[in-house]
DNA sequence: TTTATAGTTGACTATTTGGTAAAGATAGGG
DNA sequence: CCCTATCTTTACCAAATAGTCAACTATAAA
C-alpha cells in the first residue's frame, strides 16, 4: 500500500501498473491479488491506511488546547515541510494525493472518488472546528464557519495542486498568510 | 483536437486512447500521426486552441468599461453556467480541464506541463488587472494586486477541482460571494 | 504424522496501448 | 496527361496492461 501511494502519487493512477507496484513492493502479483480484488480495492486500502498514519498528527495539531489561529499556521507549516522534503527526494512538488488521484480518477471509478470525498470531509472537520472556536474567541468574525472552512479549504487545495501543476512550492510558502487574510484577520488579533 | 479535449476532460489524460480520439474525430490513426507527433503533442496543440476559443469571451468579460467586482460575479457566474450545462450533458461535473489535465500529467509530461501553466498565467493577468482596478477605485483594500491575484485563483481553481472531485456545483454556486468574501468586499461597496 | 489453512509463485491470457510504414487517393499546376 | 505535394487508409507491430490460475510451500494445530 505504501508502495502504491508513492508511485501514484509520483505519477499518476492510470501511468502506475500493477507490475510496478509489485516490484516496488517486492511483492509477486499473484500474492497481490489474493489480497486485493483489484487495483481499485489496492488504491481504496491504501488511501485509508495512509490517513490512519495521518490521523494521529492531526489530532496533535490541531489540538483544542492549542489557540485557534495557532492551530493553522502550525499547520500550514507543517505541510510545507512535508512538501519541501518530498520535492528534494523526489526532485518534484507533488501536492495532495488525495486531490491528484480524485481529480483524475473521479469520472470513472466510483469507488475511488467516494472514499476521497470520505477523507477529504474528515480533514474539513478540523478546519470547522478550529474556525468556530477562533470565531468563539472572537480572534475572526465568521458567524458561518462552515462556510468559512470550505473557503479555506479550497483555497489550500488550491495552493497545494498549483503548486504540483507549477512545480513550485512558491505559493505553498504564502499559504499561511494567505489564509490569515482569507480569514480576514488583522494584524493585531495575530500578535494577540 | 475538440474530440480529444473533450475525451480527456471527461475522464483523463491517461485513459483517453489515440484510437478513442480518433474514432470520435472520425479520422483515421494514420491521418493523425501525420498531423501530429504524439499524443502529447496533440493535448497540446488542443490546449491552444481551447484557449484561442475563449480568449475573445474573456476579453469581452473583462472588458475595462466594466465595473472591476462586477467583471468578477460576471465570471464566476458564467463558469457556473459554463458547469451547469457540461453536468446535464455528460452527468458528470468536470471542472478546469487545464487544472484536471495539468495535475494527472505534470510530473511525466514538461510538454503539457508548461503549456498548461503557460494558459493558467494568461487566465491570472485578467484577475490581477481587475483586482488593480477594484483597488484603484477603492472598492477593495488590496496594495498587492499580484498576490491578492493568486489568492483568489487558487481559491477558484480548488472550488473548482473539488465540484469534480465531489460532482457537486455546490461550491461553484458559492464561488461568486466566497471571492467577495476572500477580497473583502463589504455589502456596501459590493451596492455602490 | 497428518491435515487444513494461509500465503506464494511464475507462467499464462486476452486485450489494449502508442506508434509505424507503405500503398493508395486526390487535386492542382505545368 | 502527368507529376508532385498533400493527405488518407489499411494493415501491422512490439510492448505493456489488468487480471487468472493451478501448482507449490510454510506453518501450526490435532
Amino acid at each position: 500500500m505504501e508502495a502504491a501511494i508513492n508511485l501514484i502519487w509520483e505519477n499518476s493512477y492510470g501511468s502506475t501498473s500493477v507490475d510496478a507496484i509489485c516490484a516496488k513492493a517486492k511483492v509477486k502479483k499473484g500474492s497481490f491479488y489474493y489480497f486485493f480484488a483489484s487495483k481499485s480495492d489496492l488504491a481504496v486500502a491504501a488511501m485509508e491506511d495512509n490517513w490512519q498514519t495521518k490521523q494521529a498528527d492531526l489530532d496533535r495539531v490541531f489540538s483544542p488546547t492549542i489557540p485557534p489561529l495557532e492551530r493553522l499556521t502550525n499547520y500550514f507549516n507543517r505541510v510545507l515541510e512535508c512538501q519541501e522534503a518530498l520535492q528534494k527526494e523526489k526532485g518534484y512538488v507533488l501536492g495532495c494525493p488525495l486531490f491528484t488521484l480524485g481529480c483524475e480518477v473521479c469520472t470513472q471509478d466510483q469507488a475511488i472518488r467516494g472514499k476521497v470525498e470520505e477523507i477529504l470531509n474528515r480533514y474539513l472537520k478540523y478546519l470547522e472546528t478550529t474556525i468556530r472556536d477562533a470565531h468563539e474567541q472572537r480572534l475572526i468574525v465568521a458567524p458561518n464557519a462552515a462556510f468559512k472552512a470550505k473557503l479555506l479549504f479550497a483555497y489550500a487545495q488550491g495552493v497545494l495542486t498549483q503548486a504540483r501543476i507549477l512545480n513550485s512550492l512558491d505559493g505553498v510558502r504564502e499559504m499561511s498568510s494567505g489564509a490569515m487574510e482569507l480569514l480576514g484577520v488583522t494584524q493585531t488579533a495575530a500578535a494577540a
